[in-house]
DNA sequence: GGATAAATAGCGAACGCTCGCTCTTTTTTA
DNA sequence: TAAAAAAGAGCGAGCGTTCGCTATTTATCC
């Protein structure tokens, strides 16, 4: 949109710079969703339609995020969106099927979009350092997603349950192949790459997970992406120098017994 | 109990250790759990009491795992204990108390027996090595219940919900006191110890929340903790020799905009 | 272009069902 | 055999869902 030098994402990697090329936005997303469920949704008129989604997903979210999905009554989001019981089925097949729309949309939708933006180009470490920030750029921006999929994708069907723990590993593997690439360049250092892989998406987690901390002590987007990165550099950085039994207890690397 | 290497922890630092030193174990721990709730549960001789309680709550924490506290009816646990919706309430008071149970069992009774161990002795990175094994060996031995305070505290009462809150941001500021001594004694370097406690708590509960990946990869108790202690470290480590803005994209490590 | 008709969206009482929980009866235990 | 424990049918409340109806918007016609 502006022209000023927040919108050369990914050479400027800020959070400002990543929303300005993002194509969708927390204003235009629910234009999206209704496209994605027209055939599951009754309501035909577009803008009622759009306003409504944005209404009951907003309160589902904030419903659910405190007590839960399943402690969250049809009537509750009645109440909480101002539309009736009658009304609400004219956007949901059913309350089960308002969860799986979230979960659906996020996978198959938001999450895709953003992953595929320029992850291909540069040294292992770039693209290790722009996998990460664009996790949190999204968990950030679409925080209510990420933390509703991440907590009810167990009250969920089979199918969509198999998924969420499928979408796990994949971004593990993801993780851990960039940095066995930077491992094999020489540029990182590395003997674990599946726990450190591991290490660093449960950090992303803990970003839209505990949210409630993270505005408690102030800590913006752009901090946390920025501390998550270093993070990544300390864990990657060649290690032999200056570590092994610092000051007493064994400091055992590998694997152990039991 | 055995004579070995096993039981000197917390010189020796491994999980075997710590179970030997620890006055409570698996097969124990309904014993304390009864003598903790006495006078809530309607069942005075002991025997039959353990035995029963044992059934029950192993049983919510299978059927909680998967769907979530909420989704469990008191008649799915009354079939896979094969209690009765009768004799189960010769345990519990109501089902929200079951819940609120398990928290404060965990909070009051289990953790702190812990990490009351032998926090006291030793160097900054001592201390905090031992903290992290602590917490990473519990949620080994707990990890239900472990789990289960984390998804469900948000179905619990108010004052459940805000002391779990209150808890991580305690265990939080323990970890980051350590940091702040480590610094202080030049022992240790950290640019956001507040960020860098919030990480390290992260990664303690990812432990006992993603078992399934881990068992899935064969990491082991030990494999976990002796990672933990490493990548603290390398956290802790005095970075300013080689990091910097090795090959690309900014690297920021302050405080920054928006 | 105003009146009429058709289509769409919203409403909320009512339904069948399952929930947490209670209470009387039966069984077990010492 | 008296006390303790387990049993399970039954209760009212609240759930997700439906459906007949009204209100609103869009399309059609003279």
């Amino acid at each position: 949109m502006r022209n000023d030098n927040t919108a050369n994402w990914p050479q400027e990697q800020c959070f400002a710079s990543f929303k300005h090329c993002l194509p969708v936005c927390r204003e235009s997303v629910y234009s999206e969703f209704f496209e994605a469920f027209r055939e599951d949704i009754k309501v035909k008129r577009e803008s009622a339609a759009v306003k409504n989604l944005k209404i009951i997903f907003d309160a589902t979210f904030e419903l659910a995020s405190k007590g839960g999905f399943d402690a969250m009554s049809l009537r509750d989001l009645s109440q909480s969106t101002g539309i009736s019981m009658g009304g609400l089925y004219n956007y949901i097949r059913s309350k089960d099927m308002l969860a799986q729309m979230v979960n659906d949309f996020l996978s198959q939708r938001l999450a895709p979009l953003a992953y595929s933006l320029n992850l291909e180009s540069g040294s292992p470490r770039q693209r290790l350092a722009t996998r990460l920030r664009i996790y949190i750029y999204m968990g950030s921006l679409f925080r209510p997603w990420y933390r509703f999929v991440y907590m009810e994708s167990k009250s969920m069907a089979r199918q969509q349950r198999d998924q969420a723990k499928q979408f796990d590993l994949v971004d593990t593997a993801k993780l851990k192949e960039v940095i066995e690439e930077g491992v094999a360049a020489g540029e990182m250092h590395c003997a674990n790459s599946e726990l450190t892989a591991s290490a660093l998406l449960a950090l992303i987690q803990d970003w839209y997970l505990k949210s409630w901390k993270y505005k408690q002590n102030e800590t913006s987007t752009d901090d946390y992406a920025n501390f998550l990165v270093s993070l990544m550099d300390k864990l990657l950085a060649d290690n032999d120098q200056h570590t092994h039994d610092q000051t007493g207890y064994n400091d055992h690397s590998g694997k152990n017994n039991q």
